[in-house]
DNA sequence: GATACGGTCTGGTACGTACCAGTCGAGCAT
DNA sequence: ATGCTCGACTGGTACGTACCAGACCGTATC
C-alpha cells in the first residue's frame, strides 16, 4: 500500500474554507484515525506552531469538537479523546406518550368532535360498513405550550361508545386500554411532505410554506382497526430517528 | 409580588465566577424569562456595550448557549432562542424495495463520483482512517423516469477501492455484496423536512418550496458503517410506509 | 410597482497580547 | 527514602484590533 498522508504534513491555508473548520477535520482524522479513546493530542501551543494558526483559531476547532463528543479536556493537563456515547432506541407511541419520554409535557387544544359518516377511504380503513358511523376528534396538539402537530382522526364508534363522554386532552392510547379495554398493539403508518396552508399555518403558529412531516396512521387492536389519523407535524421542528435492520425474509 | 430585578440591571464582575459563566446564566434567564422560543437576544455589540465585556467573552456566552441548544444563530441577522428539536422513532422500508413494491423502475442520473475528503461529520460516522479519503457520489434517483429524490452520499474508498469502476446506476447495496462481500444488514436514519431551494427544485424538476422528506442514513456491514447518505425526496410526491409494533419490554 | 444600490445593522474569522490556574516531574533538602 | 518547592508544561480567561460576509431597509430610478 502507497505511504500515507500524515496529519502532521497537512498544511492550513487560506480559502473558502475557515482555519478552524480546516483544523477541525485534520483533528477529527488524528483522532479517530491515530489516535483513538484516550489518548491525548498535541496542545494548543503544539498545534498552533505545527499548523501556523493563532492560539484561538486551535481552541475554537478543539472546542467545535468538544461540543460535538470527540474530545475533552482537563485543565493544566491536555486534551483527550473522548469515548464513545450509547444510544436508545423507541417503539409505537401515542402523541402523549411520545412527548412524555422526552420529558416535555403534553397537552391538546380540541377542536372537533363529532359523530358523522366518514369518507370512503376512512371507512375502508376502519372497516366500517357504508353506514357506519364514527368519531371525527380535530386536535392541535402542543409539547411545552408549543404547537407541534395538527391531527384529525377518526374513530369507530360502535366500538367506543360515550367516547364523546370522555376527557380526550391525553393519550387516547390510555383511555382505549382504560376504559374499554383495548390495547393498540400495531399501526401502519405512512409519511409525506406538505407545505403549510395559511389555515395549517395559523394553527400551528407557523410561517406558510413552513414543510410539513405528514403521517397517516391507522392503528388497531388486536387486528381491529381502531384509528385512522393524519398528523402534521412542523417538519423543519420535529425529527424522527429510526434504525433499519436487514429483512428477514429476504 | 415583589418586582422583579431585570436582566439588564445585572452587573458583571471581576470574581470568582468567570465572566463569561455570569453572562451565561444572565442569558439563560433573559432567553427562558423574559423573551421564550423565537425571540432576537440583544446583539453581541449590544450586550459588549451593556454589560462591560469584550465581544470575545460575548460570544464565548453565546456558543455555550448554542452548544447547548438554548440559542441559535443566523449570521447577518442575529441571535434567536431556539426551540427544542423533537425527536421519534420508527420502522422504514429501503427506497429500491420501495420502488419495486410499487410496481416503478428506478433508475438514476449520476451527478458527481469523486474521490474527496468529507467534512468532519462525514469522516467521524464513516470511521474514516487518517487519510480521509471518501468517494463522493451525488445522484438524482427515478422513479419510471420521473425524478424522486437527490442523494449525497459518501463512501470510505479504502473499504471499496475502485468503486469508480462499477457502474453506479443501480443498487449501492446489491453492488457491496456482490462485488465486495459486504452486506449492509444495519442503518441509522434520521428524518427532517425542509423545503427545496431553487439549486434543489431544479435538479428534481419540481418548483421552489416544494417540500421535502430530508433522509440522512448511516449504513453498516456487520458493524463497519459504509454509507453517509443524506437523500431528498419530493415530499409532494413520495411517501413513506412504515409498520410499528407494540413495545415487547413494556 | 419593481428593481437596484448603498448604508447600517448583524454575525463570522483571525490574529494578537497578557495573565491566571491546574498538573506534574525533577531536584534538593532533610 | 520522603517531602517540599519550583519550573515547565498544560488549559482558562479576558481583552483588543481589523476585516469579511450576510440580512435588511430606505431611497432613488425606471
Amino acid at each position: 500500500m502507497a505511504a500515507e498522508v500524515s496529519t502532521r504534513d497537512v498544511v492550513i491555508t487560506d480559502g473558502p474554507r475557515p482555519k478552524h473548520a480546516q483544523l477541525t477535520d485534520l483533528l477529527t482524522a488524528m483522532a479517530t484515525a491515530e489516535l483513538g479513546a484516550g489518548a491525548s493530542i498535541p496542545s494548543e501551543r503544539e498545534l498552533m506552531t505545527t499548523y501556523d494558526v493563532s492560539r484561538a483559531t486551535v481552541r475554537k476547532a478543539i472546542d467545535t469538537l468538544i461540543s460535538d463528543g470527540l474530545l475533552e479536556r482537563v485543565h493544566g493537563k491536555g486534551t483527550f479523546v473522548a469515548r464513545p456515547r450509547l444510544e436508545s432506541r423507541l417503539h409505537l407511541a401515542s402523541f402523549s406518550q411520545d412527548m412524555r419520554r422526552r420529558g416535555l409535557t403534553p397537552s391538546t387544544r380540541l377542536l372537533t368532535l363529532e359523530a358523522d359518516r366518514p369518507p370512503a377511504e376512512v371507512a375502508r380503513a376502519l372497516g366500517l360498513r357504508r353506514t357506519g358511523v364514527a368519531w371525527r376528534l380535530s386536535r392541535v396538539r402542543l409539547a411545552d405550550g408549543q404547537p407541534i402537530a395538527l391531527e384529525d382522526g377518526w374513530y369507530p364508534r360502535a366500538a367506543l361508545p360515550g367516547l364523546d363522554t370522555h376527557d380526550l386532552g391525553g393519550s387516547l392510547y390510555e383511555l382505549f386500554a382504560d376504559a374499554y379495554g383495548l390495547v393498540i398493539d400495531r399501526a401502519e403508518q405512512t409519511l409525506w411532505g406538505e407545505s403549510a396552508d395559511s389555515a395549517t399555518a395559523r394553527r400551528l403558529e407557523a410561517p406558510v410554506h413552513t414543510p410539513l412531516l405528514v403521517f397517516r396512521r391507522i392503528s388497531t387492536a388486536d387486528g381491529r382497526p381502531l384509528e385512522h389519523v393524519v398528523s402534521r407535524y412542523r417538519g423543519d421542528r420535529y425529527q424522527i430517528h429510526m434504525s433499519l435492520d436487514q429483512d428477514r425474509t429476504g
